[in-house]
DNA sequence: CATGTATCGTTACATTCCTT
DNA sequence: AAGGAATGTAACGATACATG
């Protein structure tokens, strides 16, 4: 979001050194950079990443620089790590190789970076406001998010609110008060959002941003191979309306054939899927079957098999296994 | 009343087919 | 080949209806 949105922006430059005899040369020239700059901190190369950004705030705390008590949160706070100068800051989350690791060392994340000659690091914070959200700033804020990003994009983000809900909103057609309960999990997950959003989101490929008022890139769209179709279609027979955790199942068996595997080819997602199902309900209902069964059989019969061939290998079970039909 | 969900019609994209 | 038209369908936003 826009700088504004940020009440302080703190730049920390790090020192790291390693204990014992290596870090001699290095120590001369970081007492010499140290006179100079009352803001260089030494930080031991064993030190977690996920300490960082505590240790850099205690200051500012003690200087009472920051008069927000929360401001230690998470959510509060963006960490970035410019390894060089020259260097990109990147999220702190970037240097984690998995959720859950967040206590690796510095040394473990950087190795042999850290003993470079001009080795420093410069440590991005970046403090927000907390919002005082109301009904009202609720929905200016999703309407400014909607020139950003399409109601379907925020949907899948996880915004507490629905697609219905920001179409609404963003008509001024909602005219329900939104509960307090709503907005104050909006306002956190806007913070967590905004924290997490890379700086150059905008070259994101799988969150394609919106070009203008009318004209908006949709997301990529994925193409279901003949592999997989009839593994959604036996699915669709079984259940029409699965249940979110089998539609997630499904988007990871479908990731499994063959076709997925291949390199560069689309992942598919819980969305893929569940849109799937939503156009397969559309297209039953349009034609009574009619134009799912037109397009088993021109789908199939450029491939030799009969319609009813091969509508009868697909099985009720979702159990058996459904073999493709070969190319 | 506040919110979620299903459905509908539309749009845009991927692929195929046809013409040059 | 190139490229434009036609076709099929995933993705989309609006809205009606359901839920608690």
């Amino acid at each position: 979001m826009e700088e504004s949105e940020y009440c302080e922006k703190v730049r920390f430059r790090v020192v790291l050194h390693r204990p014992g005899n290596s870090s001699v040369e290095q120590g001369a020239k970081f007492s010499e950079i140290s006179e100079q700059d009352q803001s260089f901190v030494y930080i031991e190369s064993s030190s977690n990443l996920s300490s960082l950004a505590a240790k850099f705030l205690q200051p500012l705390y003690e200087q009472g620089r920051v008069e927000d008590k929360d401001i230690l949160k998470a959510s509060n706070v963006k960490v970035f790590i410019q390894v060089r100068p020259t260097w990109k800051p990147l999220p702190l989350s970037s240097f984690v190789y998995k959720q859950n690791q967040s206590d690796l060392s510095l040394e473990t994340v950087f190795g042999p970076l850290l003993y470079v000659n001009d080795s420093e690091m410069v440590v991005h914070l970046h403090l927000c406001n907390e919002k005082n959200w109301t009904d009202e700033t609720a929905r200016d804020v999703v309407k400014q998010l909607l020139q950003s990003y399409s109601q379907t994009q925020l949907e899948r983000l996880n915004c507490p609110f629905s697609q219905g809900m920001l179409s609404q909103i963003s008509r001024d057609q909602y005219y329900c008060k939104v509960s307090a309960e709503k907005i104050r999990l909006f306002g956190q997950w806007y913070n967590a959002m905004m924290l997490s959003k890379p700086e150059d989101a905008d070259d994101n490929e799988d969150m394609p941003l919106k070009r203008g008022s009318y004209v908006m890139q949709r997301s990529k769209k994925i193409v279901f191979s003949k592999e997989e179709l009839p593994l959604l279609r036996a699915s669709f027979k079984a259940l029409s309306h699965p249940s979110t955790q089998r539609m997630t199942e499904l988007a990871e068996e479908l990731n499994k054939t063959e076709f997925r595997k291949t390199h560069g080819r689309k992942k598919v997602d819980f969305c893929h899927v569940n849109n799937w199902f939503k156009n397969e309900r559309s297209r039953v209902r349009k034609g009574n079957h009619e134009f799912s069964q037109v397009a088993y059989r021109t789908e199939y019969s450029m491939l030799g098999s009969g319609t009813e061939g091969v509508l009868l290998g697909i099985k009720e079970s979702e159990d058996n296994e459904i073999t493709s039909p070969v190319s």
